[in-house]
DNA sequence: TGCCAGGCCCTCTTTAGGGCCTT
């Protein structure tokens, strides 16, 4: 078991009835995971009603219907509820950019606020697993062979495979580099690192 | 009805363009 400060984080997901927020997108679903100490301690889930139908798109790929949605709590109701589980925990999400806009547009409707800072487990798995085949989530997971028994695309069970890609990320590090307290901010900047530097950045072992 | 994003990275770059990721 590994022990640093860089996974005592919450793992995040959004489902969302689109791409942007800023075109009037919405979230379906947050699912979340806290990490502590190596494990897995805590988790949030909940669907949320966005106030208008999703469409067959959506409906697809997540397997969240309309019918399900129609059933679900409001989503001011739900983000409430998640601010209070991410109180002041940095955050991880698998493409950050992209639920980092989500989670602050919601908040921004409900005028809650987050101070955690937000790290991005593809952008780290880019730099330390340059032979992947490509950076999807799945396609990681498979790469690094860990067991996978779900459905992806849905948010609790995306957050925990990106937690279980996370904790192999830190394994991985100590493994390699030696760097037995592995700090959140290191992995933000392994991530704005050129390739050609990583090497170099782990080994000068923070 | 059809379409819509944005941040990051790489390179045949920087006075730009296109692929990767996320739903």
């Amino acid at each position: 078991m590994i022990s640093n400060k860089a996974d005592s984080v919450i793992i995040l997901d959004f489902e969302t009835t689109g791409l942007s927020p800023g075109h009037g997108d919405r979230a379906i679903e947050i699912g979340a995971v806290r990490i502590e100490n190596g494990e897995i301690t805590d988790r949030f889930q909940a669907l949320m009603n966005p106030g208008r139908p999703v469409n067959r798109f959506i409906e697809d790929y997540t397997g969240i219907t309309n019918s399900m949605l129609c059933k679900a709590r409001d989503c001011r109701e739900v983000m409430g509820d998640f601010a209070d589980f991410i109180g002041g925990h940095n955050l991880v999400a698998h493409n950050a950019s992209f639920d980092k806009r989500f989670l602050d547009a919601e908040l921004k409707r409900i005028s809650r606020r987050y101070s955690g800072q937000f790290a991005c487990s593809m952008l780290a798995a880019r730099r330390l697993y340059q032979d992947a085949p490509n950076h999807k989530l799945s396609t990681l997971i498979r790469y690094k062979n860990i067991r996978a028994a779900g459905v992806f695309h849905r948010a609790l069970y995306d957050s925990e495979m990106t937690a279980k890609l996370w904790l192999n990320m830190l394994e991985d590090i100590q493994a390699q580099y030696g760097i037995t307290s592995i700090r959140f901010d290191l992995i933000q900047k392994l991530s704005k690192t050129p390739k050609y530097a990583v090497q170099e950045l782990l080994n000068r072992n923070y």
